[in-house]
RNA sequence: GUGGGUGUAGCUCAGUCGGUUAGAGCGCCAGAUUGUGGCUCUGGAGGUCGCCGGUUCGAUUCCGGUCAUCCACCCCA
């Protein structure tokens, strides 16, 4: 038997359900805030993540599904989106356009991990970047969106928030950090000593304990932010308080793409287990320019669709549509040709064999019916059908013309 | 990449200290007076006991390997 390949999954029942409600409701609100949707391509030259996501990062360090495909190029299945977005705002000359630019989409993500729970191989994503604002209300705006979106779908969570400066400060906080480091480097796990050189930050969010430890009289970021930084973040915070947003400062939260400033969070629920951030973004106002474009301030997030699957609420829905049978073969064609006229105001199911009444109406409660219209033996003679409402368990008997 | 758990019916799981026809609950199908769903009762269908190999007279059961899956580390949404 051929199955899915390791860490794929079909969206099958119940699932289906949830996932197509989670992406309309989150669309409808990302619309509702000015974004607009937008798909970009699942394959992108490698060279794409390398520059944006970052070379030193294990996404494009061991888990790209990456390959050389027929033409000798090198490809490969995008591990993230925001990549994408932001080579098509600068293939599109949206740079040099000028202006604000918003953009949601959502799809599947490739990273060759291995699986456990809320970490697939294939996942999907809901994300949304804002081009072109540099105001730190529009990072709390982007924020105050994935509140409603989680709200809607009744999902719990906290936020963790940092800062991580911008070219002017990041610098010399950068440069104490790594002295810092040197001195303690003999205590460090060997990741930590080899991340030093190749990326000083990412040592604070190093998961190893005795690593922590050492950390303690590490230099913070957030205490030394330049004075535009410092201002927006407690701007940031503000105005999370004042929304009634529950968050808690996080100094060690480092975003695991190279490509953040200023503004970085993380949602995280503490009900799906160790893979417990459900969305993350923050500020990237450099990114646009590493990818060869005209610098332009930029904001995102995006959601895991997988991991919040279990935790959406989604409304109670009632019985819903007309199951369509017959008890005589001679009434099947004036069942299809029926179903078909229903089928341009509501959802039809349709029977195509002779069955007993019982097991019709056996048949159309299972299906979630909300109408079980059968044709027998009677009614085929009189050009009637038998209409039953499953609900209300009313019953009536009316000409077929004139059911409509 | 590392560690641990699990693979028996469509689903959730029992069970076999190695021995004839491998079980339950749920689900499915059919009946319980002829054309009335959800509840109840009765009956029925459905399983190469993940796969390969070893030990043995004999393996679903023991051993090894392999694959899959789950959980955790790591990473991240």
């Amino acid at each position: 038997m051929i199955q899915a390949l390791r860490g794929m999954k079909d969206i099958i029942a119940p699932d289906n359900e949830i996932f197509t409600y989670l992406l309309s409701t989150a669309s409808a609100i990302a619309e509702r805030y000015g974004y607009e949707y937008i798909e970009t391509p699942l394959l992108e030259e490698t060279s794409l993540f390398k520059r944006s996501v970052g070379e030193s990062s294990d996404i494009v360090g061991k888990e790209m599904y990456q390959f050389i495909d027929k033409g000798g190029h090198d490809v490969c299945l995008r591990p993230e989106g925001t990549a994408g977005v932001v080579r098509m705002f600068i293939q599109n000359k949206l740079d040099k356009r000028g202006g604000i630019h918003r953009f949601y989409y959502h799809g599947p993500m490739f990273r060759y991990e291995r699986p456990q729970k809320g970490r697939l191989r294939e996942f999907h994503q809901f994300g949304c970047e804002s081009f072109g604002e540099e105001s730190v209300y529009e990072d709390f705006t982007i924020i105050l969106m994935i509140k409603d979106i989680f709200d809607a779908l009744g999902i719990g969570y906290t936020i963790k928030i940092n800062s991580l400066g911008c070219p002017e400060c990041m610098p010399g906080y950068r440069e104490s950090l790594v002295t810092h480091l040197n001195d303690i480097r003999d205590g460090l796990c060997d990741d930590c000593q080899r991340r030093i050189a190749t990326n000083p930050i990412r040592v604070l969010d190093c998961k190893n304990g005795s690593c922590q430890a050492l950390l303690e009289r590490s230099p913070v970021i957030t205490e030394n932010l330049c004075e535009t930084c410092d201002k927006d973040f407690n701007t940031l915070l503000t105005l999370l308080e004042s929304h009634d947003l529950p968050f808690e400062l996080d100094p060690k939260l480092v975003r695991g793409l190279d490509y953040y400033t200023r503004t970085a969070f993380e949602f995280v629920s503490s009900e799906i287990g160790a893979q417990s951030a459900i969305a993350g973004g923050g500020r990237y106002n450099r990114l646009v320019e590493f990818l060869d474009g005209k610098p332009t301030p930029a904001v995102g997030f995006a959601l895991g669709i997988e991991r919040i699957l279990d935790l959406v609420k989604i409304p109670e829905r009632g019985r819903n549509g007309l199951y369509l049978g017959m008890m005589e073969p001679d009434a099947l064609p004036m069942i299809i040709d029926l179903a078909h006229r229903k089928r341009k105001v509501q959802k039809v199911f349709t029977e195509y064999g002779k069955k007993s009444l019982k097991a019709h109406l056996k048949a159309a409660d299972r299906l979630g019916a909300r109408e079980c219209a059968i044709i027998g033996e009677d009614e085929l003679k009189n050009g009637e059908i038998w209409i039953k409402d499953l609900e209300t368990k009313e019953e009536k008997r009316i000409a077929i013309s004139e059911f409509d």
